[in-house]
Order: structure tokens, then C-alpha cells, then sequence
DNA sequence: CACGAATGTGAGCGAGCGTTCGTTTTTTAA
DNA sequence: TTAAAAAACGAACGCTCGCTCACATTCGTG
């Protein structure tokens, strides 16, 4: 596994969070991971991205210049997800992109013969960062359920936060995929979903979970991360954070699921979390 | 944390001296509602649907005879919803809805002028569906907030069971509906909301819940309703059915608000409830 | 049966689509 | 300076789209 060069558009890192696990204080172990931390540790800017998907698609795209490449790439996928988010990618034309990315209808065919070409390019990147980030759990979260859960969570929403217009494009677009991709988002929706169930599991075993039914509980669980980019600007609008909404879906499976681990790793507790003084506590 | 108003549609006023508190007989009047009752309560076939149609939209279908007017856009619907959820509403074109149904082109243009006017007039349906169920809940439930929550799930999963593919239209075409369609539609979203938050403000205030964040955790209940439609075939393929489905959903929610009303109220608990014989699965 | 009214039909229209390719412009390098 | 290579361009092509309308067919009633 490499490790990811960090472009940062801001100034320098702003240190990673803490890497070794072994370090200090159990409370520093467990550090809460925030949406800035995240992004430290991958880089889903849209340039990052345009750059991997001008080395996976060398041979279809003919501009030689890699640097020019990627700014026209850029241009086209911001242009694509704009539009497609807006009016649907079908009705989206090419005259369209090339007026609004402004190039030509000549210079767009440079990188894709296909207008399902660029549907499957974009498609191809969403998955890739799924993977790249929910499938790789960092080990020492293995023996702790309520930890795994909370981390799947919270990294399901902090991708989906910085990929937000990339995966809203992947579920609305999905029913029109031309059968490969949509096997594959159906399977990569699937393997959300199994982790999930799998932690939840774990929990049951152990003991710190009370589920009835596995398989129905992490199957509600899923739509409450989609949930959150799907309905984006409701919670922008009502000023809600990822950390925010990452801490409420927390809160809520965690009472539904009855988990009955550390309260500090599951329940809202951390105070200095807390942004609004909100006494909360109704009696 | 401010206390959110809720300006309800038309709603008798809920403070008041319980009247009708116990009413004949406890058993009958709590008496679990069924997907089968609910269809027995309201007609939502596929005719029953096309007959208001037709009365909604004298003035625009040009055939005269009711039952030929009814019989036809009966095909057209059934088709138009088949295509346009199998490959998205711009994507099917009037040709193949004229071929599918068994109409000509010129006979689509009988029942509607335009291919927009179409796609509204199933949007229109869907929301006066809305309306007729989830805006006028009995007013018996007015003073039992577990019970009032417990009654809009299970309306919601109800109605978009009977009316899954209208439901997964509405929601899959809603970004491409011509601004007015749009609006109604988030309207309409934001107004089911609205209702939940009420019952969950209600069961605050009287000590029942207890929730940190309202408007919140109404958002959190939202999606779960969404995805018994959006995602009908993966728990059609896992052999859930309404009532279960409700079941769940009223679990999940009822332990996450900590709701400490009446168990049988929403609780799980009764077993005996799986040993009924089932509600017939339709076609 | 007859005959006007109501329905149904599908080829044809212009517009706009995805895609191509001969040409022009820009870049590169000697 | 210059010429070959790379990149950008956008009119043109074939096709499908939403939609229309002159005509054919069926229905309802005497």
C-alpha cells in the first residue's frame, strides 16, 4: 500500500492523526477522527482524481501531455457531475458539456470514444475510492465491534462528504448503467453492507449488541449513510457537519442496536465535541 | 436547541382533555393494523388510480367513453411506470411506450399532450396519494405520540407498498421535473417529515421520548421509509413483508428514541404476531 | 343498412442527438 | 525560421426523438 502525496490545497499537513496506535494514553488511541483528519490521510480532490483516471485510461485517452490532460479532464468531470446531478446524465448532450466545460465537441472525444465511456470513467473512480478507503479497516479495530462500526460510519460519511457529487451521480445514474457497472455498483453496495452486518455480528457474539434480526438492521443502517449525500443540501442548508451527522447516526444505531460497549466510544459523550452548550438532557 | 414550530397542514388542535380516552372495547380499538386492512380502507389499483386520473384531466383526454378512457390509460401508465423505472423516464421513448402498450402514437396523444404533462400526471397522483393517507390521521391517536409515530411508518411503508412503482418514479424522476413538479415534490417530503417531527415532539414534551435532536432524528426516519420502496426488490428477494418491514423499522426507531410508552404500543414483544397467517403476498 | 361522429393510425416533420473527420491552430524542437 | 507533430476545432452525417395530421377504421343510432 502506498502511502498518498498530500497536495493540500491549505498549508502543511496539519499532522496526520497520530499513526501509532501504541503511543500514549488509551484516550489518545482513540482519538476521534475528524472530517480534516480524513482528508489528510486521502486526497480525493478532484485533481487527485482526474490523475488516476488519466493513468487507468491511458490507452483510450490520446492527449500525450499529462498535465494538460488532467486540467481538461477536470474540466470535463466538474462539468459532467454539474450537469448529470442536475438534469440527469441521459439528458445531458455532449453540446451541452462542450459549450459549459468549453472545449469543443472534437477535443472531448480525446478522452472518451464513448459517451458511456465517461459514464463508466466516472463509475470506475466512485468504486475505487470505496475501496480504497472502506477496505482497508486499520487492524487494530478488529476485536472491538462497537470501534468498527463507528468507524465504518464515519468513513462511509466523510468519503461520500468529499466525493459528495461523484457518488449522488453513481446512485441516481446507477438503474442506467450499462449492466457491468451496474452489477458492480450493486455489488459494491452489497459489500457496504456486509461489513456493516459483519461488525454487528461481532457484537452480537461478544455480547454488546442486542439485534434481532442481523441482516434487516444493517440493511436500515445503509440508507442513513446514503442519506447523506443524497439529501446534501437539506443538511447544508440546516448547517448540519459530517462530524455532526456522523455523531447522530452514531447515536442513533448505537441506542437501537442497544450497544452496551464503552459509552465514550459509542454514545455522544466527548464533550469537547460539543459546539452548541445544548443542556439536551430532557428529564 | 430551539423548539421547532410545526406548521401542520390542517390539524385539529392536539391539546385538549383526552376525550375519548377508552373508548368500547381496548382490544378492538388498538386493534393492529394489517397491510390488508389498509388496502381494504383505500382503493389503490391501478384502476381505481387511472379513474381519478381521468376526472383530474377531463379537460386534456380527448376520448369520450369513460371505460374505454380508463381501460387505455391503464396500459399507458402500467407501461410508462415499467420503461421509465427500468431505464428512466427521458430515456424511453414515446415510440416504445406506444409499442409496449399497444397504442399508436397518435392515441398516446388522446391522453396527454406532451410528454411532460404525462410524467405530471402521474407525479399529481402520487402526491394526492400522499394526501389522502398520511393527511388525515384518525383523531383518536391525537394523544398517544408512540401510537401516532407507530401509525405515519406504518401508513408510509403501506401506501408505497401499494403504490411501489408510482413511488419509485416520483423519487428517481423528481430532479428533472419542470420546477412546479420539483417543488411539489419537496414540498410534500418536507411535509411528511414535518408530521413525524410533530409525534416526536409531542412524545418529548410528554416525557415519553427522549431525543436530542429533533429535526434530526426526524431526518433519520425519513430515509428508512424511503428505502422500503427504492430498494422493494432486495427485501422482496429476502422475503420481507410490509407488516415485517414495519415492525423492524418501528424497533429500530422506538429503541433509538428511547421511547418508554406502553411496550405493546411499539415494542416488538408480541410473538403471537408471527404466528398469523400472513398477509397474501400479491402478484 | 347507412351515415355522421368518435377513435385509431403511422408516415413524415424539424430538431437535436452522439459521433466523425478534414481542416486549422498551436506546440515542439532542430 | 521552419516544418513536423500534437491538439483543437466545428460543420456535417445518420439516426432517433417528440409531435402532427390527413386518412382509415369503428361505433352508435335511426
Amino acid at each position: 500500500m502506498k502511502r498518498t502525496k498530500i497536495p493540500q490545497t491549505a498549508d502543511g499537513p496539519p499532522v496526520g492523526p497520530a499513526p501509532c496506535d501504541k503511543g500514549a494514553t488509551p484516550e489518545r488511541r482513540s482519538q476521534r477522527r475528524t472530517f480534516k483528519s480524513f482528508q489528510a490521510e486521502f486526497d480525493f480532490s478532484l485533481k487527485a482524481i482526474c490523475t488516476r483516471m488519466l493513468e487507468r485510461h491511458r490507452d483510450t485517452i490520446r492527449t500525450q501531455k499529462p498535465h494538460v490532460a488532467v486540467a481538461r479532464l477536470m474540466r470535463i468531470i466538474q462539468t459532467t457531475l454539474t450537469l448529470a446531478n442536475r438534469k440527469g446524465f441521459h439528458s445531458m448532450s455532449l453540446r451541452d458539456l462542450a459549450t459549459e466545460s468549453g472545449l469543443s465537441m472534437g477535443a472531448l472525444y480525446t478522452y472518451f470514444d464513448t459517451k458511456e465511456t465517461l459514464l463508466m470513467m466516472i463509475l470506475g473512480e466512485v468504486s475505487s475510492a470505496v475501496s480504497q478507503t472502506l477496505g482497508s479497516p486499520p487492524v487494530h479495530l478488529t476485536d472491538d465491534p462497537a470501534e468498527r462500526l463507528h468507524w465504518l460510519l464515519e468513513t462511509h460519511v466523510y468519503l461520500t462528504e468529499v466525493m459528495q457529487p461523484w457518488f449522488v451521480f453513481a446512485y441516481m445514474e446507477a438503474k442506467a448503467f450499462p449492466k457491468e457497472g451496474r452489477e458492480k455498483a450493486t455489488k459494491s453496495e452489497l459489500s457496504t453492507e456486509s461489513m456493516i452486518a459483519d461488525a454487528l455480528a461481532d457484537g452480537v457474539e461478544r455480547g454488546l449488541f442486542s439485534i434481532d434480526d442481523l441482516e434487516m438492521t444493517a440493511s436500515l443502517i445503509k440508507p442513513l449513510l446514503q442519506d447523506w449525500y443524497v439529501k446534501r443540501s437539506k443538511y447544508r442548508r440546516r448547517g448540519v457537519s459530517p462530524e455532526q451527522y456522523v455523531q447522530a447516526v452514531t447515536e442513533f444505531v448505537g441506542t437501537a442496536i442497544r450497544c452496551r460497549s464503552d459509552p465514550k466510544a459509542v454514545k455522544s459523550g466527548r464533550s469537547n465535541q460539543r459546539s452548541e452548550p445544548a443542556a439536551a438532557e430532557s428529564s
